[in-house]
RNA sequence: GCCGAGGUGGCGGAAUCGGUAGACGCGGUGGAUUCAAAAUCCACUUCUGGAAACAGAGUGGGGGUUCAAGUCCCCCCCCCGGCACCA
């Protein structure tokens, strides 16, 4: 069973579709493709293009090149976009739909730490592997624009778009108040015309807590300001900038990862734990986009979830900022307030202590300035336990924990004096990094009140019986002075307007995003093109200069390390050069210095790798004019499909990028990505004991059937589970590719993929079922073959029921493609083909075409044995009639009390009286009627007729 | 805890607007063909009762709206994915 290599032995089928013929079929045509560049698209300008045909510009995440090869969940979303891109061909679309590698990154470079071979080899070969397994399906990529992220010639491009980055800031109210990026040189002429007050612009994560709100600080004339003061000016503006701040560290990946590459307090890749740790890196100041990142996202037809998902993400949250005075041990005013961030400004009088996040300026101050109350020795104790406990360990405990800090601050409303604490339930990261505890009205506080035994005060008026909890839910305000009585919203607007009259607070606006870590001390990533003066100010390399070469390294072992060891410094000849040879202008040629020595993370290739498809070998620019024009028009990509564990890690970045090409003018269109799909995941089956582990496939027997299955596990004889499982090597159940289409040829396969089940679900791989889809193709081949000849076999005259089904089949192949239910299409096929029995020459050559987007092999074949010299991919999709589509008879089902009872056959244009009558003739109908009283008859002519009686 | 997507035969899954639940495929049963098998073709295949006609039940559970509910509303349960002390 199962075996399709089985060759027939009698003689008279010698032409029967076979996985030998499949392999035959198909490498022959792919052959000929390649030969006739078939999937070559041209770019407008270049010969053979056709400027009077609309674009469809069609994308896959591209892979990153593993050694292991493809997997199945590979080509479930590539042959979605080769149907969709195939067909749109048909209808008459210039397509783009290109194929490159995501080739930088820690996977490389980890096998060649373990096997001393060097990331590129390993890469390339992994990537030839891929080129030739993608081939292998048939897949209409123009191959004439692939590239990989570790090309020079694109990673060049690259550092580019980091330099234009680098020499770019944010100008907040630039577009009335949305804010635009603008070249750092706008800022410099800004600042020397006067038209702009010179601040040193802090960044918010340098800004320790204490004291003022992070606005600035005035740093005088420009004129005034040494050319040492005005370069720190000028790079504390900067949309790449390099900053000193608690970073996600992973020791065992030897490296700094982003928030996004950290989940559940492990790094995502390998899963080890991540520690919280003050680290100087380069950082993208994507929170400056924050809002546009939000609000773009209204209009992109993307999946609901994914939008929901960068939307928590960036996390905007309404509120306010509030001051309040500090009183330093022995009750003497510092003149600085602490500065808090709430979503309950309403609350205000119920704030019956502070809290500040460890890493908090204030407690350092505390310290210094320590009171009778301040007990120093354990405050500093509980700053440094805290700072090294892991993510994961404040995730699994989450036991209040804090210590006082022996300081006060005081209540602008009532004037009262409310202690501080320290606590590692309050982030630094988030809001000010300090909080106004209100036990009444929070869970959180209401916990850390108890523990430490602080006062809790209701503000809120809770229901009658409520007790013992924090009440977060609305009511009329208490104990609030004057905003008793008042519901939430009421009390929060009232208590901001008096808060901003007297100078005390303001309205704000919160985000969790959080300025992305971008650099790596990994060694497979590309170069930053920066290097540091003898001074240690960090300059751009010059655009004529690129790229910077990644230097070729013999040692990439880590230093195991708490602290980062860039491996790129191992490169001494490199890293130590004079700004002439670096191409750093503005510097004497002469001077020293010295390259950066840390990576570009995995994102950056992937962050702008559409536009290059658009023009890949342009050496002028990243991509040509025309071919964005045309290309990227003014929404982007038409369609992108790949799976949803980017949500918020790629497709994040790269709108970030965009955004920011888009505000230099590099770019049209605000959005990288109109529309995105996600494609489900294949998994596979596994067998599970009654202690929930995991047993490998070929442990387990059934010693049931197939409809009442007994798993047993072989070592012990226990039952076990099947269960639905992610395919993994350790449970034996991953499935290779190749195995498949040797067995049955990549035409089944990829019926088989898309037949599964709708492409955005998760679906378990299920052997057995592939055969369902070979016969399919089998039954195509003998629909239009005669085996005994091998030469194709046509009836004189067209059959009615095969050429309805036909005009049917074609309708819903195409209107399923466009909706991307390619399950329901390939559907119709087996219904046209079970109705079929022999076609005409013409119903042949329709059929053909129909569903060359799905078989493309065995069409093409077909379509050539039809006497067609040139590629059914390049023929007109076949029209349908829709009178074709309506049946003579259809049969209406007749309800009595809402039950079906009979059934009528009529023509389908019969009208609601005439229905009424013959239902109520309708021999069972009368039989079941007899002796009760006719309400209502409910009649929808076409559908159905409904006897209301009793 | 919050957010998102789901739960339909033995299995994968269909079902525009509320209008014949289970299209199509796998598996299964019976038959034709064959010396025999494979392949192919035909019939049946949601469950229960029945020889059948037919009757009853049925889309995770409970309630509701409606002539009519897989589909709409309310409550609950389960599974998957994301976030998670975010003030």
């Amino acid at each position: 069973m199962g075996n399709a290599d089985q060759q027939s032995s009698e003689s008279d089928t010698t032409s029967r579709y076979s996985a030998q013929m499949a392999q035959d079929i198909e490498l022959r045509w792919q052959k000929w493709w390649d030969e006739q560049g078939t999937y070559i698209q041209p770019n407008p300008g270049e010969d053979g293009f056709d400027a009077s045909k609309p674009k469809y510009f069609c994308m896959d995440m591209f892979p990153y090149p593993s050694g292991a090869g493809l997997h199945v969940g590979h080509p479930e979303g590539y042959t979605a976009t080769d149907i969709i891109c195939r067909y749109k061909k048909m209808q008459g679309f210039n397509v783009l739909h290109p194929m490159g590698w995501d080739a930088f990154g820690l996977p490389a470079e980890q096998y060649a730490i373990q096997t001393g071979v060097h990331p590129e080899v390993t890469t390339k070969t992994a990537i030839d592997n891929f080129r030739r397994q993608l081939q292998r399906f048939g897949f209409c990529y123009d191959w004439s624009r692939e590239f990989g992220t570790i090309d020079a010639d694109y990673y060049k491009w690259t550092q580019w778009i980091y330099l234009k980055v680098y020499h770019s800031w944010f100008d907040v109210d630039a577009d009335g108040g949305k804010g635009r990026a603008r070249p750092i040189n706008d800022l410099i002429q800004d600042f020397i015309g006067g038209k702009r007050k010179v601040k040193l612009n802090p960044n918010a994560a340098e800004y320790t807590g204490a004291g003022d709100l992070p606005d600035g600080t005035d740093a005088g004339p420009w004129e005034s300001l040494d050319n040492e003061t005005r370069k720190a000016v000028v790079d504390s503006y900067r949309l790449a900038y390099l900053s000193q701040q608690t970073v996600n560290w992973c020791p065992k990946l030897g490296t700094a990862l982003a928030n996004e590459e950290v989940k559940d307090g492990l790094s995502e890749r390998g899963s080890f734990p991540v520690y919280r740790k003050p680290l100087r890196q380069w950082m993208f100041r994507i929170t400056a986009y924050s809002d546009r990142l939000l609000d773009g996202l209204k209009d992109l037809d993307w999946p609901n979830s994914t939008k929901t998902q960068q939307a928590e993400w960036i996390g905007r949250s309404e509120g306010a900022e509030v001051g309040f005075p500090i009183v330093l041990g022995g009750g003497m005013e510092l003149g600085e307030s602490l500065r808090v961030f709430t979503t309950r400004p309403d609350t205000i009088y119920g704030a019956t202590y502070m809290v500040v996040a460890p890493e908090h300026g204030l407690v350092e101050m505390a310290m210094e300035f320590a009171g009778e109350q301040t007990d120093v020795k354990r405050l500093q104790g509980y700053v440094d336990w805290a700072s090294n406990r892991s993510d994961i360990e404040r995730q699994e405990n989450k036991e209040k924990t804090g210590v006082f800090l022996g300081i006060h601050v005081r209540n602008p409303l009532t004037d009262e004096l409310i202690p501080v604490w320290t606590a590692d339930y309050v982030m630094m990261s988030y809001g000010t990094g300090a909080i106004m505890a209100v036990p009444g009205q929070d869970q959180r506080d209401w916990d850390f009140a108890e523990k430490f035994d602080l006062p809790i005060v209701r503000t809120v008026t809770p229901p009658a019986d409520f007790d013992g909890e924090a009440y977060t839910g609305d009511g009329p305000a208490m104990n609030s002075g004057m905003l008793d009585g008042l519901m939430i919203n009421e009390a929060k607007s009232k208590i901001i307007d008096w808060m901003s009259e007297k100078h005390i607070g303001a309205k704000r606006v919160n985000f969790k995003l959080r300025d992305w870590l971008f650099s790596r001390q990994r060694y497979w990533g590309e170069p930053f093109p920066i290097v540091f003066d003898e001074r240690g100010n960090h300059h751009g390399v010059g655009e004529d200069s690129l790229p910077v070469r990644l230097p070729p390294l013999t040692d990439y072992q880590p230093v195991e390390s708490d602290t980062p060891q860039p491996l790129l410094a191992k490169a001494t000849d490199w890293v130590n050069t004079t700004a002439g040879q670096a191409g750093v202008h503005g510097l004497h040629p002469d001077e020293k210095v010295t390259r950066e020595t840390n990576t570009m993370p995995g994102w950056a290739g992937s962050c702008w790798y559409y536009l290059r498809y658009c023009d890949n070998k342009n050496n002028d620019q990243l991509v040509g004019d025309a071919a964005q024009d045309y290309w990227m028009g003014e929404s982007g990509v038409d369609l992108y499909i790949g799976g949803n564990e980017h949500a918020v890690l790629h497709l994040l970045y790269a709108r970030f990028w965009h955004m920011v090409l888009f505000d230099l003018g590099v770019v049209k269109s605000e959005e990288p990505f109109r529309k995105l799909f996600h494609q489900g995941m294949i998994t596979s089956h596994a067998y599970q004991r009654a202690n929930k582990t995991l047993v490998p496939i070929d442990e387990v027997e059934n010693l049931g059937t197939e409809e009442k299955p007994e798993y047993i596990e072989l070592a012990d004889k226990t039952p076990v589970d099947r269960i639905v499982a992610k395919m993994s090597k350790s449970l034996k159940n991953v499935v290779n590719p190749d195995d498949v289409i040797a067995e049955y040829g990549a035409d089944t396969f990829r019926l088989y993929e898309m037949y599964m089940g709708p492409l955005e679900a998760s679906k378990p791989w299920n052997t057995r079922d592939i055969i369902g889809l070979y016969r399919l193709v089998q039954k195509i081949w003998r629909l239009c073959v005669d085996e005994t000849t091998g030469e194709l076999k046509f009836a004189d005259v067209a059959d009615d029921a095969a050429e309805k089904q036909l005009h049917r089949m074609i309708a819903k192949v195409g209107e399923d493609i466009e909706k991307l239910s390619f399950n329901t299409a390939i559907a119709a096929m087996f219904e046209f083909v079970n109705v079929a029995k022999v076609l005409t020459k013409d119903q042949m050559d329709r059929f053909v075409r129909a569903i060359g987007p799905f078989t493309p092999h065995v069409a093409e074949e077909l379509w050539h044995m039809l006497g067609h010299e040139t590629s059914v991919a390049i023929a007109d999709w076949p029209s349908y009639e829709e009178s074709m589509l309506v049946d003579d008879e259809i049969e209406i089902p007749i309800q009595v009390m809402g039950k079906l009872r009979s059934k009528l056959h009529v023509s389908p244009d019969t009208d609601a009286k005439t229905l009424e009558a013959l239902a109520l003739a309708d021999e069972k109908i009368v039989a079941l009627i007899e002796g009760k009283t006719v309400r209502k008859v409910v009649v929808v002519p076409g559908r159905m007729v409904n006897i209301v009686a009793n």
